[in-house]
DNA sequence: TTAAATTAGCCAATATTTGACAAGTCATTA
DNA sequence: TAATGACTTGTCAAATATTGGCTAATTTAA
């Protein structure tokens, strides 16, 4: 499951219409149907819009929003899950305690 | 240990000057030395290169240049070790099954 | 103090991303 | 079949971000 198919999954059990989200989200049905799809990427603050308009979890949809972003750095990279596993070992995401 | 800090270890190793190496790289030593203070992102191709110069694993350097970029993304993200997580879970990688 | 090495700040060139539009497909219905 | 509504595709210019290089400042070492 990623944003964009999550987002899709929502907006259909709900009912909704790409036009009706991307009104709210005060962008264009092109531009809406391309962030479902993947093909362009949301804004934060339209993620946490989302979240509302859909009546879903916000950390859902944005934790799927940030691992797509992750994804893309690493997706065509030998190293990519051993870079993501140093950072976990580092840790310094949550002790705050460095910087990468 | 991230990758600004690991190239300039080397490079003091090795008693190479940064202008050195950013004449190797056909990049300024004030560029060269804002990518070793992490300032600005080195490219793929000057990490490689450098492995080269520095006599050292292009893994090693590899791995931790992409953890930098992934580090940027996720450091001010509560959510980020979640999104590592759940990226590693899918397992989307080794297999290339899919995408986020 | 000098000179070399490194860093900081700025700016223009370049690249990337964004948003908007027009036109297209596909499915449904009159 | 024709028309309508929902969604998608492609293109383009505007807005943003990144890059590289220059000058000047600072630090370091002799």
């Amino acid at each position: 499951m990623y944003f964009g198919k999550r987002i899709k999954e929502l907006r259909e059990e709900r009912e909704l219409l790409q036009r009706q989200l991307a009104a709210s989200l005060e962008i264009d049905t092109p531009m809406y149907s391309k962030i479902e799809r993947g093909d362009r990427r949301a804004k934060r603050e339209h993620v946490l819009k989302l979240a509302e308009l859909l009546d879903t979890d916000p950390n859902e949809l944005l934790m799927l929003w940030l691992a797509g972003q992750v994804y893309e750095i690493i997706k065509d990279e030998e190293l990519g899950l051993r870079a993501i596993d140093y950072i976990k070992e580092s840790s310094i995401l949550s002790s705050k305690s460095g910087k990468l």
